[in-house]
DNA sequence: CAATACTTTCAATCATTTTTGAATCTCACA
DNA sequence: TGTGAGATTCAAAAATGATTGAAAGTATTG
């Protein structure tokens, strides 16, 4: 296979996967194209190669730093600006995992702290089961957030390596 | 709070967290719905507690069945089906888990194999710094990959359990 | 400070995904 | 085997989300 073929087929990969995982595709598949890049990428770089327009780019390229995963880079002499990835994929995973806790978990437990004070007769199986189904649910979901911060929280290395010898052969 | 006024912010951040994670914010909602209704409910139930359509309804209850999230239940002397959720959470996560894994984490994962084989120089940086990516993926994700069989594989509350003493303090 | 090089914004457009609902199918019962 | 309650399908419509590109903004240079 080429290098060129290899690296669209891996953009494509990349950007489905992202896709699944609530990171809208082009910003899955310009991170991917600065991952597999040696060198830092322009804007105009970035748009060429995924035909892609300016704004899209930009935006873009602006919530990957947002997320932590590209950094912008100034070349001396250059007007214009570089962008590069993280390459350190545990850190990579690690700046994910932080931003999706932030965005998606911590709003959800706030919820069901709330709507757990839900009036009424305690004895109403709809009541009951109610309750039941939320603290059910509190309970795992604010486990995942724990679990979630000590991944974060801890050296990857250390913490994967920990946890593939307990579980896996 | 009023139990309805509860049950519908529960359902409503159900399907928002749903939406931020593949699954179709109707598919979440409905999910949830059943999660915190005592008895079964027929699509009709539904259809109007959600409100949506006949068709609508039917496609979620349909996927989530596919899911393995929820359950037909036959009343006798009722024409109608009743759909009832699986309560224990654990075994809802594991579902999911197991879900997601086969349809996007595989798909990845072939696709990072075939693209190693790249031709060309290996001392190329461009070729170099994309097999190293590449292969660096290939770690994560298949680590993630033996890490989420385990879990899926194992006793949740056992697993979890561990997991959580090893942990959280 | 004017010209230039580049970046950012955002309303309009385009693409994708969801939803609807009427038509069709199915199957238990008379 | 005919009827009808309910389930399913699917093409069209609606909603949502992504993308464009031209205009406005900002910084750098001579």
């Amino acid at each position: 296979m080429e290098l060129d073929e290899a690296k669209e087929k891996f953009i494509q990969a990349w950007g489905a996967l992202g896709s699944h995982w609530g990171i809208n595709r082009t910003m899955a598949q310009v991170h991917a194209l600065l991952l597999v890049s040696p060198q830092a990428l322009s804007a105009e770089d970035v748009m060429n190669q995924l035909k892609i327009s300016r704004g899209n780019a930009n935006m873009n390229l602006r919530a990957l730093i947002d997320w932590g995963l590209v950094n912008k880079e100034h070349k001396s002499g250059e007007r214009k600006d570089f962008f590069i990835a993280e390459k350190d994929i545990w850190l990579v995973a690690k700046q994910v995992t932080l931003e999706r806790r932030k965005r998606e978990l911590r709003p959800v437990m706030k919820v069901l702290a709330e709507v757990k004070n839900v009036e009424g007769d305690s004895k109403d199986p709809n009541v009951k089961a109610f309750v039941e189904s939320v603290e059910n649910l509190e309970g795992i979901v604010s486990k995942a957030d724990k679990f979630l911060e000590v991944v974060v929280e801890s050296e990857q290395k250390w913490f994967f390596n920990t946890l593939m010898k307990l579980f896996v052969k």
